[in-house]
DNA sequence: ACGGTTAATGCTACAATGTTGCATTAACCG
DNA sequence: CGGTTAATGCAACATTGTAGCATTAACCGT
């Protein structure tokens, strides 16, 4: 008997109280094994590269539970479609930065947008999204290419 | 004679080199009367309510071309609609505030993202979208109201 | 003021993204 | 293993935005 890991995509999902289902943990799964965020489409295509059946629509629930539960985090990006990435924001609010030549949203946990400015008076922020928009580490090496 | 008002809608079109025409400036002048952000559907109804006839793809042509000449901004909101206010982004970035309780966005003028952060080695960032999330100044006076 | 040129508009159809309702399946529990 | 019900699959719909093309009207020169 293997010792039980804690932080495998079905244990993660058992500990919320859900039912443990093949689309709930394949969809953490690939969320967990990719370094950047990823769209519906996204992981429709590693679903179907995985042989495994998937429906629109229950994709669409999958992803939302699995953000309720804090399994993962969701960001919109400005083609005003939702990308998704493994873990929750539990009080780690960090910044995305979106490169606008290969189109990935990458996640820059090292800066946190809260606590770093005073709004007006009344104001009572709740959370605050940072965006930065360029060419990211990787486009920035191969200039000129034009992926 | 009056003197030209150069702030005028129908003369910062002209200064863009576009033809003046009455839905430019009614787009126009609707988003330089509104103190908040307005989506596709405010505009609307303003356009409506003031008798001018709309087509909705000509709004959609006539608010993406104020963008592109600098007379208006653009922010996508967590709803994924977009929302347009009077004024480019000349280099000044500024911060948004969405309300969650009156779904209102509003431009924070005084808090600039840009300049404000260290990204990691590689990146090169062009503009950042600062976005906070919580309960606005007018809906925090009336607290308990469900707007 | 008039007519020609063509940017802007109106209209239709379509695309992308996400939602709702409901019948069916399968995860869980005893 | 069988019953309960959460999760799924499917169809239809909603919202937001685009593309193509015929028609209108803003502008310019006369
Ligand atoms: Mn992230
Ligand atoms: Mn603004
Ligand atoms: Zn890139
Ligand atoms: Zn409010």
């Amino acid at each position: 008997m293997p010792a039980p890991d804690t932080s495998s995509a079905a244990h993660l999902i058992a500990a919320c109280g859900g039912r443990v289902t093949r689309t709930r943990i394949a969809v953490l799964e690939i969320l967990q094994d990719s370094p950047r965020s990823l769209n519906h489409d996204d992981v429709a295509a590693r679903l179907a590269a995985d042989g495994m059946p998937h429906d629109r629509v229950t994709l669409y629930r999958t992803l939302d539970w699995l953000v309720e539960q804090g399994l993962a985090h969701r960001i919109i990006g400005p083609d005003r479609a939702r990308r998704f990435k493994a873990g929750g924001e539990p009080r780690s609010q960090h910044a995305h930065f979106h490169c606008d030549r290969c189109g990935h949203v990458l996640c820059l946990e090292s800066i946190r947008p809260d606590e770093q400015f005073t709004l007006p008076a009344g104001y009572q922020p709740e959370r605050a999204e940072l965006v930065f928009h360029g060419t990211c580490a990787d486009c920035g090496r191969q200039r000129g290419a034009k992926v």
